[in-house]
DNA sequence: GGCATATAGATGACATGACAATCAAACGGG
DNA sequence: CCCGTTTGATTGTCATGTCATCTATATGCC
């Protein structure tokens, strides 16, 4: 037989104490990360995509970027910034411009509309975040969690071959 | 004109430590989460959605359990948990079965199959966990990010209303 | 120049998940 | 017993994201 159980019903895991923790880790990170997209979306309209694009595009001064240094700036596979900006460029958050010395390439521009609309989600955003999560652990833990979250995201990275 | 930028192509935001702990902790939880669906799928070919629920199934000794009861158990929708369901049957995961208390209710049943993958992903699922997030912290580092996990995960709940 | 190859991006097909609407069985008051 | 309401679950629709594929332009080698 293919089955492979140790003990019938129970899946091998960690230590009692380790998937404690486990457990609440994961638990924060799908309740955190669910709360976070419905808040977006109920005071702006926007995704967490939306958000992270049109940031991405408020922190270059000309306000436009090349497609592949947009994915790269934001870690995001080329075909899913396509089309992401294209549902965005529909609402009028973005628009897609030509690129004079590459006839291959294009920018992302911001709209006037784009403009407004980050400019009055990111304060809320940011006040969403300060209550859910700043609010809720003391300065210093705020910073270990920084500094663990680091940790773990240059392992991922090293890890990733 | 409706445009609201206190500074122009600058959006309002945390202090600089408190932004860098903001921006690595989205970072790790973003490069965690799609590293660990990218193993379970190349490893067991399972999405991560697919292991919750196995998970969940083979943690009742019967390996069956109401719709409703599934859905609170992992904290989904129950529209989510039907598609998800009606998905994995077609792979021969779980099986619906029909439930005899209630005529409107109904039973979600782990498969041989289903024990048989998740027996075999679980171990290395924990295995790359392991890997990737207990080899990198001490088990004080570890507990600790339990425990602030744990404290948010709480104040989210608290929030919800 | 002429063609092989690499690069920028777009597109199509499919899995996932949220939300709203729907359907059917159970319940409860009259 | 009958009808309105509640409850358990399904379905449709739409946004998102991944992977594979496709197109067009640029580049390099001869």
């Amino acid at each position: 037989m293919t089955d492979t159980e140790p003990d019938p019903g129970a899946v091998p895991w960690l230590s009692a104490e380790e998937q404690h923790s486990w457990r609440a880790f994961v638990r924060m990170h799908l309740k955190l990360s669910a709360r976070l997209a419905a808040d977006l979306q109920a005071q702006s309209g926007l995704s967490p995509a939306d958000f992270e694009v049109l940031v991405a595009l408020t922190d270059v001064p000309e306000g436009r970027v090349r497609f592949q240094d947009l994915a790269k700036g934001i870690d995001w596979e080329q075909s899913r910034l396509s089309h992401q900006i294209r549902r965005m460029a529909k609402r009028d958050l973005v628009a897609r411009e030509e690129c004079e010395e590459d006839g291959r390439g294009a920018y992302v521009a911001i709209s006037g509309h784009g403009r407004a609309v980050i400019g009055a989600a990111a304060p809320k955003h940011v006040a969403t975040v300060r209550r859910l999560v700043l609010d809720g652990l003391t300065p210093e833990e705020f910073a270990e969690l920084g500094r663990l979250s680091a940790k773990l995201a240059d392992r991922i990275d090293r890890a990733e071959p």
